[in-house]
DNA sequence: CAGTATTATTCAAACGTTTGATTGAATCAA
DNA sequence: TTGATTCAATCAAACGTTTGAATAATACTG
């Protein structure tokens, strides 16, 4: 107790080295050599906290799922809201939130480079993020979405819907550097983070609407 | 002259193996042993070839974009619809297209792949891909959506809109297993194709709609 | 047209480097 | 002292590349 060392764990400093470098170098991308330089510990401590290369890899998913599941709560799966129009705007909610961590969440940062890393290439990791992170969210904007137009939440219609509304953020996010370029933009603040999350919402509002009649 | 050969070139073959090792293992995450093995050649020829593994991935590159263009020409930049009910018609088109060779042609399944995942880490080859391959396409479908909605071609909006139904159709492929997992479909054949692409057809539609009032 | 010189291509083998992992000693806190 | 942690040093394996000889294709010459 009473840390009074100024850095954190070896063992959350080389997640953080992880998340950062896996994130942008890729997995195969990435040394054992460069995390320990990063974490500034020594490779072996890899082996001895997580078992290896792969383990911290691992540990970095879980890290991020115990992380987004602080900052982007669900809500209580029984309180669905009543009327279509508390519905549209819980929905609208979400994609709000979702936008801000995928663009301008600083704490974020670090971490959404490898999420969407991960789930670009199926594997174990993959997995999880989506059972843990994605899949439940996914449900929930299924009954709102069903409030909301009065279609059944479980119709595949409704599911692809919310897969193109999700699907629009995680590629502006993912595509980054060929949005700025085409927009002349130098990068994306929290102006161009507003663009990007009305383009989004307008096109739900549209679905939505369109979808109800 | 007269090959009576089984076999294509060694380079042709090389660039085969590189499509198909890098856009499922990636660049680091595979050996110039294994791109050798699967052409049928000796690990020399890749240097003798294209200068190294580097090379080989460039040469990659270029084979799609030669592709590609054989296969989604450019309509004419000069010969534009006059009435916006064209002006749809052929953004829907357009997404049509890109959707086919997305989920199933043939063809091009060996190379979507490598051209996803070159795409989500920038780099002088999704500059390549971009500049040739998307940029083009971009700007006439954002002249197309000007014509079906009356707003400026160069828009910031307009482009988003362009962006943001591009997107999509992109998503929907690199999140191909999640989606598959959610929908519980055995894969992406025909008809989960065709209810993607209208999916993403209808979104085109109402957010065209919404924008032109 | 035959025979030779020239070039282009492929090959097995080896190069030096880097990889992830492991070792046993050193260091630390309790 | 004890158990947990970090360290420098080392390991075999795999890495991308290079080598020089062998082979195949092409051009030249008499």
């Amino acid at each position: 107790m009473t840390e009074s060392n100024l850095l954190p764990d070896t063992r959350t400093r080389l997640i953080a080295a992880g998340l950062h470098l896996f994130g942008r170098g890729g997995f195969d991308g990435t040394s054992t050599r460069e995390l320990a330089r990063r974490a500034e510990t020594n490779v072996a401590s890899i082996a001895y906290h997580f078992g290896g290369k792969a383990g911290l890899r691992q540990a970095c998913a879980e890290s991020i799922a115990h992380r987004v599941s602080s900052r982007m709560s669900l809500a209580d799966a029984d309180a669905l809201p009543q009327d279509p129009q508390a519905a549209l705007s819980e929905i609208e909610d979400t994609l709000r939130q979702f936008a801000t961590m995928l663009y301008s969440a600083p704490e974020a940062e670090d971490f959404v480079p490898f999420l969407l890393r991960e789930l670009t290439e199926p594997g174990e990791i993959a997995e999880l993020i989506f059972t843990r992170l994605l899949l439940p969210r996914h449900v929930r904007l299924c009954r709102l979405w069903a409030l909301a137009t009065g279609r059944p939440a479980e119709a595949d219609a409704v599911k692809l819907a919310v897969f193109a509304a999700i699907g629009q953020l995680l590629y502006f996010r993912i595509a980054r550097p060929l949005v700025t370029r085409r927009m002349n933009w130098p990068g994306i603040g929290p102006d161009e983070t507003a663009q990007i999350t009305e383009t989004v919402i307008a096109n739900l509002r549209a679905a939505i609407e369109r979808s109800r009649t």
